[in-house]
DNA sequence: TCACTAGATTACTTTATGTAACTAAGTTTA
DNA sequence: TAAACTTAGTTACATAAAGTAATCTAGTGA
């Protein structure tokens, strides 16, 4: 399937972004460098999709894991420049949410 | 599980963003009015997963569908303003995926 | 030694997506 | 008049992705 009609760079795009949670963790670590579990209850994930996600950032280059030798070990993640670049994108999407979609209490 | 930390309408803006299919329904749907079978053959979607889409859109208000009594009958799809509004972030996306994506030429 | 913590991984369940065949209503073809 | 075709779906079934909970591995600390 999937007919080469769309430019395939934007189709990349496209299904990296429209991977459950990938948009949440890169927004989450536009506030910083953070700990796994630290991201985990930010946005409640399960570890097994945030293991997950994390390894596929990683490899797009879009997330850094940096292992910290302090006792016990510390293991931090940050974005990368191509992680950075992406702030854009989740603030177009939030400006667009503050417009159109109304808070539960609105509802 | 998914602790309120996150703004609950950003929430709904990614969660609807990160259905597969969605995002390029609306992308297809920037160029105008299309056909069911228009949409799924441009972007590669099997029918039910575009008629399940088209449901979901249609019951956010992003997509308009209307039946033309043509013999036979056409069934048009477009969308609304708030449909039209999704623009700017379809496009930012497009940008960095120009930015910060390879084509598989040049891998 | 036992219990605790962080960062995962594994086994299993549920949900989402994909494939292919089928349907309904009308149309053209033979 | 039936056979075949078209559009816009739906249904049944198969596979893939995500969720849950238990477990693992170092490295503490008591």
């Amino acid at each position: 399937m999937a007919q080469p009609t769309i430019c395939p760079k934007f189709e990349k795009a496209i299904s990296l972004l429209s991977q459950r949670w990938t948009a949440l963790v890169v927004y989450q670590l536009l506030l910083g460098t953070q700990r796994f579990s630290e991201i985990q209850s930010a946005i409640g994930i399960s570890g097994k999709v945030l293991s997950d996600r994390l390894k596929d950032l990683e490899r797009q280059e879009i997330v850094k894991r940096e292992v910290i030798p302090d006792t016990p070990v510390i293991i931090e993640y940050s974005l990368t420049e191509k992680g950075r670049s992406m702030e854009p994108i989740l603030r177009t999407i939030e400006n667009w949410s503050q417009d159109w979609f109304q808070s539960e209490s609105e509802v």
